[in-house]
RNA sequence: GCCACCGUAGCUCAGUGGUAGAGCGGCUGAUUUGUAAUCAGCGGGUCGGGGGUUCGAAUCCCUCCGGUGGCUCCA
């Protein structure tokens, strides 16, 4: 074996190392100034510690918190350091798994008999923790046998989740890392001494089942994070914070956009005035896009013969997050609709299709029930009734790759109106094969033409296998808001499951009966988590187009009360939602209040403005505008009245 | 569904075994006001529901309901 081995850096030069050196004495030597940054290396696609000698040749990336791997390590470590705090503050806790995740890190552990954690014991292990990373002990790795480290966690430092993953790797060699006092089963790797996690958070406390399954024990995870600089924290902090501040059921209540109260039920929203203005307008949004499309509207019952869900398939997959069926008589249930397909394939097969009547795009704001588990229910995020921006597009084979991009084409439309940018998912079947519904082979079908249509568009997508449907695969929309938070909206299914379910076909040029394909698709997926999202992306402050109130009049004194009314109802017939503040306050207050309420305009009448002709406008989070005349502010008005216009506009 | 925590006026919250409170909102009146909250008065609560301990419970215990953070699930 050679005694040198031949190192590529990032810069693009290749030096020679004596067999053995460490990333630690390669960074020093070449990059000291990322010497002190520095948390592992990468070698030939192979993480290492920094004090771990390399054994070959290759391609080497010094890893900071800069990098995604870095991270990882940096908030590894960060795990077994409020791990080894724990321990020193909770004689006989025994851990489970403690990985670093994409935003920090959590460590399940099992509490010593008796003891409980709420949120209030976060800061005592959080200074517990940053009194030993001011130790600055390194994180030592040490390689052992799988019967010694099988007879550590039976004799020495019983625990059974660690004999557990041990028993998945016997035979194999064990490493452990060490700092300080604290011992644990780990495959590494870890930044090189403890010093460098200085500022941990400790952020939340959560139950959470051994191997996330209900049948097993449930452990008590802690979640946390951790940055090299305080800045990068309190920066952290600060998202947090605005991202509470924007919270939609938080400002649900206070701009009276929607109830939900137990009086009705857990998870089932009411819509108020307000709101329905949002959803309305939305709705409305789509219409007009879709009809354009060529997608035709129906309506369809919130109830269906339950003999339509075992048809489809969906009932015996989904009878647990449904709300129990409606039994009439023996013969006779029905069930509360989960979803709209079903109705939709009625219409389809009402009479015998022509290839010529192909595609056929229906589309309905459908609202469906399903009996989401307790737990998960939150604000309008996940509900338990909520209405889809559905349509169901009936094509012959060959059409399939078009209506396919025209769907695609549509949901990129909407979030761009929005200004949300879109990440696409290719949401693939696994190996699985009682997840899924139909024929393998029509399967692999689907994939290919979802994948070539991706391709040809030039999307940029990721794959995600074992995230397609029971009965096809998907392309998945990830949209991400203006807090850079990511949601799965849109979702646009290929599904050649159905037609043969329903029996559905069309007859050909030939003459002879085909199966249609089904596309399935929802640009906003549901409009309650959309609107729930969209509150929290505009914090509240909606697009004029949006708004629920456009605008507020305010007359300064009893003696303008009538040109306010005058100016409302004008404002009001031209189309807007406009509301007269004539109450005998100040106008601070008006103003106050009306900002509060997050409207986008004031418009202020007093003995001026009526000499004038004049009217003085205000508008939310910019402020006093000066004067207008009624024509300058009924083009604006005209102009921002229009999805996605104030995307080109200052405000 | 499971674990932890929480539930006091419409909202935000104080009150930890001894007569239920504050601010804002609401109502009534005064005030006629120029770009983020005028003044005064008046209402408003089975302290989430039920049960228990106690001379006495918002406060301690049990149970149910609802919420929050997670876990599991997601057509």
């Amino acid at each position: 074996m050679a005694e040198r081995i031949q190192l590529q850096l990032e810069n693009g030069v290749t030096s020679e190392f004596p067999r053995g050196i460490t990333g630690k004495e390669v960074v020093e030597a070449l990059f000291p100034e990322k010497a002190a940054a520095a948390v592992g290396v990468e070698l030939n696609g192979v993480i290492y510690d920094l004090s771990r000698p390399l054994q070959e040749s290759g391609r080497l990336r010094i890893l900071t918190f800069e990098d995604e791997e870095g991270r990882q390590i940096f908030w590894h470590s960060a795990a077994h350091l409020m791990a080894e705090a724990l321990e020193a503050l909770y004689p006989g806790i025994k851990f489970a798994i403690g990985p670093p995740i994409e935003q920090g890190f959590y460590y399940d552990v099992e509490l010593p008999e008796g003891v409980t954690l709420s949120a209030e014991d976060l800061p005592r292990i959080e200074d517990k923790m940053r009194e030993l990373a001011a130790r600055d002990v390194p994180f030592e790795r040490l390689e052992v046998s799988w019967e010694d480290a099988v007879r550590y966690y039976r004799e020495q430092c019983p625990n059974p989740y660690k004999l557990e993953i041990l028993h998945e790797l016997r035979g194999q060699p064990i490493t452990f890392y060490r700092q300080g006092n604290f011992v644990d089963l780990c495959r590494g790797t870890h930044v090189p001494s403890t010093g460098m996690l200085r500022y941990p958070k400790l952020l939340s406390i959560a139950g959470a089942y051994w191997r996330g399954d209900s049948r097993n024990p449930m452990l008590t995870r802690i979640y946390g994070i951790c940055f090299p600089e305080q800045e990068q924290l309190e920066e952290f902090l600060r998202l947090r914070q605005e991202a509470d501040r924007r919270d939609h059921r938080k400002l649900g209540r206070e701009l009276e956009l929607f109830l939900l109260t137990p009086a009705v039920g857990p998870g089932l929203p009411i819509w108020l005035p307000n709101g329905t203005v949002v959803r309305r307008t939305l709705e409305a949004f789509l219409r007009r896009e879709q009809l354009k499309r060529g997608y035709q509207e129906v309506i369809t019952p919130h109830i269906g013969n339950l003999q339509l869900y075992k048809t489809s398939g969906h009932y015996p997959y989904y009878a647990d997050s449904q709300f129990p069926p409606m039994r009439l008589d023996e013969h006779e249930e029905y069930l509360l609709k989960p979803m709209n397909c079903p109705h939709h394939h009625q219409i389809y097969a009402a009479k015998p299709r022509s290839y010529r009547e192909l595609p056929l795009r229906l589309a309905e704001f459908g609202t469906v029930y399903r009996y989401e588990q307790s737990g998960e229910l939150n604000g309008l995020v996940r509900v338990r009734g909520f209405t889809q921006d559905d349509a169901h597009i009936y094509c012959t084979p060959e059409q399939l790759k078009e209506e396919i991009k025209a769907v695609v084409d549509l949901t990129q439309y909407v979030f761009r109106i929005f200004g949300m940018p879109v990440d696409i998912r290719l949401s693939f079947r696994d190996e699985n094969e009682s997840k899924y519904g139909g024929d393998r082979a029509l399967w692999e079908r689907a994939q290919r033409e979802i994948q070539e249509v991706a391709d040809e568009l030039g999307l940029e997508y990721t794959i995600g296998i074992g995230e397609a449907a029971f009965y096809g695969p998907k392309i998945d929309f990830i949209v991400r808001d203006a807090l850079g938070r990511r949601w799965q909206l849109g979702t646009v299914q290929v599904d050649y499951v159905m037609p043969e379910r329903f029996g559905l076909e069309y007859i050909g040029p030939d003459g002879q009966p085909h199966r249609p394909v089904i596309i399935h698709r929802a640009p906003f997926g549901s409009l309650e988590r959309f609107i729930g999202i969209l509150i929290e992306h505009y914090a509240g402050n909606f697009p004029f187009w949006l708004a629920p109130v456009q605008a507020v009049v305010l007359p300064i004194t009893d003696a303008q009360h009538e040109a306010a009314y005058q100016l409302a109802e004008r404002l009001q017939e031209a189309g807007y939602r406009v509301q007269t503040d004539v109450r005998s306050e100040r106008l601070q207050r008006k103003i106050a209040e009306a900002e509060h309420r997050k409207i986008p305009f004031l418009l202020i009448l007093g003995r001026k403005e009526l000499q004038t002709g004049t009217i003085a406008v205000r508008q939310h989070g910019v402020g006093d505008l000066g004067s207008r005349s009624l024509e300058e502010l009924l083009r604006w008005f005209a102009e921002l009245n229009v999805p996605g216009a104030e995307r080109s506009h200052a405000g």
